[in-house]
DNA sequence: CATTTGACTTTCG
DNA sequence: ACGAAAGCCAAAT
């Protein structure tokens, strides 16, 4: 695997519980300011391998982007499980929650 | 090897 | 603020 994905797998078992990140932060954090598509690919390959919080990331607007609904609930029970209150849209107030990581490593 | 495919992002109207 | 179109890049086919 690509150390670009390893990276993003790393950037998101780093967000904290009850805080989100965007998918372009995640790619930004991984070393590739373009990657979010990528970013979105590392989510379905691993989070059935790995145990990743996949529900920590949403879109740059918070929004909940999943493809089937179903999985739009889970994410939504799940961060609402962790305290993050949704807002009349269904999105999440980033200027909230968005988790700002400080090492850069 | 060429094409398709995204749980995205940016830009323009 | 919203919708459409183009841009992006790694993996799957």
């Amino acid at each position: 695997m690509a150390p670009f994905t390893k990276r993003v797998i790393r950037v998101i078992q780093q967000i904290p519980a009850g805080k989100v990140m965007t998918y372009g932060q995640v790619a930004e954090q991984a070393g590739q300011p373009r990657g979010a598509r990528q970013v979105v690919r590392v989510l379905h390959t691993m989070s059935r391998k790995y145990k990743l919080p996949w529900h920590r990331v949403v879109n740059r607007h918070g929004e909940i982007v999943i493809k089937y609904e179903e999985g739009k609930y889970t994410q939504m029970s799940l961060l609402q499980a962790e305290g993050v209150k949704l807002n009349t849209y269904g999105r999440v107030p980033l200027k909230k929650y968005r988790y700002v990581p400080i090492s850069k490593a």
